[in-house]
DNA sequence: ATATCATGTAACCTACTGGTTACCTATGAA
DNA sequence: TTCATAGGTAACCAGTAGGTTACATGATAT
Protein backbone atom coordinates (compact mmCIF):
# COMPACT_ATOMS: atom_id res chain seq x y z
CA UNK A 1 0.00 0.00 0.00
CA UNK A 2 2.82 3.00 1.28
CA UNK A 3 5.36 1.72 -1.67
CA UNK A 4 7.27 4.69 -0.53
CA UNK A 5 8.56 4.51 3.06
CA UNK A 6 8.88 8.29 2.78
CA UNK A 7 5.09 8.37 2.49
CA UNK A 8 4.39 7.24 5.85
CA UNK A 9 6.92 9.92 7.27
CA UNK A 10 5.59 12.49 6.07
CA UNK A 11 2.02 11.54 6.80
CA UNK A 12 2.73 11.04 10.20
CA UNK A 13 4.46 14.32 10.18
CA UNK A 14 1.26 15.85 8.63
CA UNK A 15 -0.91 16.40 11.99
CA UNK A 16 -0.15 18.93 15.29
CA UNK A 17 0.23 16.49 17.55
CA UNK A 18 2.58 14.08 16.48
CA UNK A 19 4.64 16.72 15.77
CA UNK A 20 4.22 17.68 19.43
CA UNK A 21 4.93 14.39 20.46
CA UNK A 22 8.11 14.50 18.59
CA UNK A 23 8.81 17.64 20.69
CA UNK A 24 8.16 15.94 23.59
CA UNK A 25 10.07 13.02 23.26
CA UNK A 26 13.28 14.80 22.00
CA UNK A 27 12.86 16.68 25.18
CA UNK A 28 12.33 13.91 27.76
CA UNK A 29 13.45 10.47 26.14
CA UNK A 30 12.21 7.37 27.53
CA UNK A 31 8.80 9.08 28.64
CA UNK A 32 6.51 6.69 29.14
CA UNK A 33 2.98 6.83 27.26
CA UNK A 34 1.05 8.36 30.60
CA UNK A 35 3.49 10.84 30.85
CA UNK A 36 3.64 12.18 27.18
CA UNK A 37 -0.20 12.22 27.55
CA UNK A 38 -0.01 14.35 30.62
CA UNK A 39 1.87 17.02 28.45
CA UNK A 40 0.06 17.06 25.21
CA UNK A 41 -3.19 17.20 26.25
CA UNK A 42 -3.40 20.48 27.84
CA UNK A 43 -2.56 21.61 24.36
CA UNK A 44 -4.21 19.21 22.50
CA UNK A 45 -7.42 18.07 24.29
CA UNK A 46 -7.81 14.65 23.78
CA UNK A 47 -8.17 10.71 25.64
CA UNK A 48 -5.24 8.82 26.42
CA UNK A 49 -6.34 6.34 23.88
CA UNK A 50 -6.38 9.28 21.22
CA UNK A 51 -2.85 10.07 21.82
CA UNK A 52 -1.86 6.23 21.39
CA UNK A 53 -3.11 5.78 18.15
CA UNK A 54 -1.30 8.81 17.19
CA UNK A 55 2.16 7.13 18.77
CA UNK A 56 0.81 3.84 16.85
CA UNK A 57 1.17 6.23 13.50
CA UNK A 58 4.41 7.64 14.73
CA UNK A 59 6.07 4.59 15.30
CA UNK A 60 4.90 2.76 12.55
CA UNK A 61 6.65 5.75 10.37
CA UNK A 62 9.78 4.87 12.34
CA UNK A 63 10.11 8.13 14.06
CA UNK A 64 8.98 6.57 17.55
CA UNK A 65 10.78 3.54 18.68
CA UNK A 66 9.44 2.13 22.18
CA UNK A 67 11.08 -0.74 24.93
CA UNK A 68 8.82 -1.83 27.43
CA UNK A 69 9.71 -2.01 31.12
CA UNK A 70 7.74 -3.75 33.10
CA UNK A 71 4.66 -2.52 32.66
CA UNK A 72 5.63 0.97 31.44
CA UNK A 73 6.40 1.50 28.02
CA UNK A 74 9.57 3.79 27.35
CA UNK A 75 9.49 6.11 24.33
CA UNK A 76 12.03 8.00 22.09
CA UNK A 77 12.72 9.95 19.10
CA UNK A 78 14.14 8.73 16.35
CA UNK A 79 15.77 11.35 14.02
CA UNK A 80 16.51 8.39 10.82
CA UNK A 81 13.82 8.63 9.09
CA UNK A 82 13.71 12.29 8.85
CA UNK A 83 17.25 12.16 8.14
CA UNK A 84 16.31 10.08 4.84
CA UNK A 85 13.80 12.67 4.00
CA UNK A 86 16.37 15.41 4.38
CA UNK A 87 19.02 13.47 2.25
CA UNK A 88 16.93 13.07 -0.64
CA UNK A 89 14.78 16.34 -1.05
CA UNK A 90 18.49 18.08 -0.35
CA UNK A 91 20.08 15.95 -3.28
CA UNK A 92 16.55 17.10 -5.51
CA UNK A 93 16.14 20.53 -4.17
CA UNK A 94 19.90 21.83 -3.58
CA UNK A 95 20.09 24.37 -5.43
CA UNK A 96 16.99 26.61 -3.84
CA UNK A 97 18.91 25.34 -0.26
CA UNK A 98 22.02 27.55 -1.83
CA UNK A 99 21.09 30.69 0.51
CA UNK A 100 21.19 27.99 3.29
CA UNK A 101 24.08 26.12 3.25
CA UNK A 102 26.11 29.19 5.01
CA UNK A 103 23.78 29.12 7.90
CA UNK A 104 24.21 25.48 7.32
CA UNK A 105 27.98 25.44 8.04
CA UNK A 106 27.75 27.59 10.71
CA UNK A 107 25.76 25.50 12.73
CA UNK A 108 28.13 22.53 12.01
CA UNK A 109 30.81 24.51 13.29
CA UNK A 110 29.42 25.20 16.32
CA UNK A 111 28.68 21.35 16.78
CA UNK A 112 32.26 20.40 16.05
CA UNK A 113 33.70 23.27 18.75
CA UNK A 114 31.04 22.16 21.02
CA UNK A 115 29.33 25.92 21.17
CA UNK A 116 25.76 25.38 22.34
CA UNK A 117 23.26 27.78 20.31
CA UNK B 1 -8.04 27.39 12.27
CA UNK B 2 -4.49 26.62 10.97
CA UNK B 3 -2.96 28.67 13.89
CA UNK B 4 -0.13 27.68 13.35
CA UNK B 5 1.38 28.20 8.69
CA UNK B 6 3.61 25.25 9.39
CA UNK B 7 0.28 22.95 9.39
CA UNK B 8 -0.43 23.91 6.29
CA UNK B 9 3.02 23.25 4.56
CA UNK B 10 3.14 19.47 6.64
CA UNK B 11 -0.04 18.67 5.60
CA UNK B 12 0.22 19.68 1.92
CA UNK B 13 3.42 17.65 1.47
CA UNK B 14 1.84 14.82 3.27
CA UNK B 15 0.14 13.04 -0.13
CA UNK B 16 2.34 11.99 -2.96
CA UNK B 17 1.04 13.48 -5.59
CA UNK B 18 1.30 16.90 -4.18
CA UNK B 19 5.36 15.99 -3.75
CA UNK B 20 5.36 14.64 -7.17
CA UNK B 21 3.77 17.77 -8.48
CA UNK B 22 6.65 20.23 -6.70
CA UNK B 23 9.20 17.36 -8.35
CA UNK B 24 7.37 18.30 -11.70
CA UNK B 25 7.59 22.25 -11.19
CA UNK B 26 11.93 22.35 -9.39
CA UNK B 27 12.42 20.28 -13.18
CA UNK B 28 10.14 22.46 -15.47
CA UNK B 29 9.40 25.76 -13.50
CA UNK B 30 6.70 28.02 -15.02
CA UNK B 31 4.92 24.89 -15.78
CA UNK B 32 0.77 25.24 -16.92
CA UNK B 33 -1.82 23.37 -15.20
CA UNK B 34 -2.54 21.37 -18.11
CA UNK B 35 1.81 20.56 -18.81
CA UNK B 36 1.92 19.25 -15.10
CA UNK B 37 -0.99 17.24 -15.02
CA UNK B 38 0.20 15.47 -18.37
CA UNK B 39 3.54 14.95 -16.40
CA UNK B 40 1.59 13.33 -13.01
CA UNK B 41 -1.54 11.67 -14.13
CA UNK B 42 0.43 8.45 -15.73
CA UNK B 43 1.74 8.12 -12.34
CA UNK B 44 -1.21 8.84 -10.32
CA UNK B 45 -4.27 8.39 -12.50
CA UNK B 46 -7.03 10.94 -11.47
CA UNK B 47 -8.79 13.76 -13.48
CA UNK B 48 -7.51 16.91 -14.63
CA UNK B 49 -9.41 18.66 -11.66
CA UNK B 50 -7.83 16.23 -9.00
CA UNK B 51 -4.84 17.90 -10.17
CA UNK B 52 -6.06 21.44 -9.44
CA UNK B 53 -7.20 20.47 -5.90
CA UNK B 54 -4.11 19.71 -5.25
CA UNK B 55 -1.89 22.46 -6.57
CA UNK B 56 -4.68 24.90 -4.57
CA UNK B 57 -3.25 23.06 -1.74
CA UNK B 58 0.34 23.51 -2.51
CA UNK B 59 -0.79 26.94 -2.84
CA UNK B 60 -2.26 27.96 -0.15
CA UNK B 61 0.84 26.57 2.01
CA UNK B 62 3.06 28.78 -0.14
CA UNK B 63 4.81 26.06 -1.91
CA UNK B 64 3.62 26.94 -5.53
CA UNK B 65 2.93 30.36 -6.80
CA UNK B 66 1.81 31.68 -10.15
CA UNK B 67 0.69 34.08 -12.36
CA UNK B 68 -1.33 34.43 -15.02
CA UNK B 69 -0.46 34.63 -19.13
CA UNK B 70 -3.67 35.16 -21.19
CA UNK B 71 -5.19 32.22 -20.32
CA UNK B 72 -2.55 29.92 -18.90
CA UNK B 73 -1.14 29.68 -15.41
CA UNK B 74 2.03 29.68 -14.61
CA UNK B 75 3.26 27.78 -11.87
CA UNK B 76 6.55 28.23 -10.02
CA UNK B 77 7.81 25.83 -7.19
CA UNK B 78 8.56 28.11 -4.12
CA UNK B 79 11.44 26.86 -1.20
CA UNK B 80 10.55 29.55 1.55
CA UNK B 81 8.17 27.83 3.53
CA UNK B 82 10.18 24.43 3.27
CA UNK B 83 12.72 26.39 4.28
CA UNK B 84 11.12 28.21 7.69
CA UNK B 85 10.54 24.10 8.65
CA UNK B 86 13.79 23.27 8.21
CA UNK B 87 14.85 26.46 10.53
CA UNK B 88 12.56 25.45 12.82
CA UNK B 89 13.48 21.91 13.15
CA UNK B 90 17.16 22.03 13.28
CA UNK B 91 17.26 24.55 15.75
CA UNK B 92 15.18 22.48 17.74
CA UNK B 93 16.59 18.82 17.04
CA UNK B 94 20.03 19.50 16.12
CA UNK B 95 21.35 17.39 18.27
CA UNK B 96 19.83 14.51 16.15
CA UNK B 97 21.39 16.15 13.28
CA UNK B 98 25.28 16.10 14.37
CA UNK B 99 25.67 12.61 12.24
CA UNK B 100 25.34 14.70 9.05
CA UNK B 101 26.46 17.58 9.14
CA UNK B 102 29.76 16.63 8.02
CA UNK B 103 27.62 15.79 4.67
CA UNK B 104 25.87 19.20 4.57
CA UNK B 105 29.60 21.06 4.77
CA UNK B 106 31.13 18.66 1.86
CA UNK B 107 27.60 19.61 -0.36
CA UNK B 108 27.97 23.14 0.65
CA UNK B 109 31.88 23.59 -0.50
CA UNK B 110 30.38 21.55 -3.82
CA UNK B 111 28.19 24.66 -4.09
CA UNK B 112 30.62 27.01 -3.58
CA UNK B 113 33.48 25.95 -5.71
CA UNK B 114 30.84 25.46 -8.51
CA UNK B 115 31.02 21.36 -8.76
CA UNK B 116 27.85 20.06 -9.96
CA UNK B 117 27.58 15.99 -7.65
C1' DA C 1 -4.51 -12.22 47.24
C1' DT C 2 -6.27 -8.11 45.90
C1' DA C 3 -6.38 -3.65 44.41
C1' DT C 4 -4.28 -0.40 41.44
C1' DC C 5 -2.06 1.30 37.73
C1' DA C 6 -0.01 1.38 32.79
C1' DT C 7 -1.09 -0.10 28.59
C1' DG C 8 -3.68 -2.02 24.90
C1' DT C 9 -7.89 -3.72 22.02
C1' DA C 10 -12.54 -3.37 19.99
C1' DA C 11 -16.31 -1.18 18.21
C1' DC C 12 -18.15 2.72 16.86
C1' DC C 13 -19.06 7.60 15.15
C1' DT C 14 -18.09 12.07 12.60
C1' DA C 15 -15.87 14.98 9.66
C1' DC C 16 -12.80 15.85 6.23
C1' DT C 17 -9.82 14.44 2.37
C1' DG C 18 -9.48 13.08 -2.14
C1' DG C 19 -11.74 11.99 -5.87
C1' DT C 20 -15.49 12.28 -9.47
C1' DT C 21 -18.84 14.54 -13.34
C1' DA C 22 -21.07 18.38 -15.18
C1' DC C 23 -21.05 22.89 -16.22
C1' DC C 24 -19.16 27.73 -16.57
C1' DT C 25 -15.73 31.56 -18.07
C1' DA C 26 -12.37 33.63 -20.65
C1' DT C 27 -8.76 33.81 -24.02
C1' DG C 28 -6.85 32.77 -28.51
C1' DA C 29 -7.39 31.14 -33.31
C1' DA C 30 -9.96 30.50 -37.97
C1' DT D 1 -18.32 35.44 -35.21
C1' DT D 2 -17.54 30.98 -34.11
C1' DC D 3 -14.96 27.39 -32.38
C1' DA D 4 -11.45 25.28 -29.57
C1' DT D 5 -8.75 25.40 -25.60
C1' DA D 6 -7.01 26.52 -20.68
C1' DG D 7 -8.70 27.08 -16.52
C1' DG D 8 -12.07 27.14 -12.73
C1' DT D 9 -16.53 26.28 -9.88
C1' DA D 10 -20.21 23.49 -7.89
C1' DA D 11 -22.21 19.58 -6.16
C1' DC D 12 -21.67 15.30 -4.91
C1' DC D 13 -19.76 10.73 -3.06
C1' DA D 14 -16.73 7.10 -0.75
C1' DG D 15 -13.16 6.04 2.20
C1' DT D 16 -10.35 6.91 5.87
C1' DA D 17 -8.37 9.74 9.65
C1' DG D 18 -9.10 11.07 14.12
C1' DG D 19 -11.66 10.86 17.85
C1' DT D 20 -14.70 8.60 21.50
C1' DT D 21 -16.31 4.92 25.37
C1' DA D 22 -16.10 0.45 27.22
C1' DC D 23 -13.59 -3.33 28.30
C1' DA D 24 -9.27 -6.50 28.68
C1' DT D 25 -4.57 -7.62 30.17
C1' DG D 26 -0.55 -7.75 32.74
C1' DA D 27 2.75 -5.82 36.24
C1' DT D 28 3.31 -3.64 40.90
C1' DA D 29 2.32 -2.42 45.48
C1' DT D 30 -0.14 -3.37 49.99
Amino acid sequence: MKQDPMNSVFAALAHPVRRRLLDILVGMPGCSVNDVAKYVVPQFPMSRIGVLKHLRVLEEAGLVVSQKQGRVRELYFNAAPIQLVYDRWTSQYSRFWAAHVNDIKFLAEQEETGHER
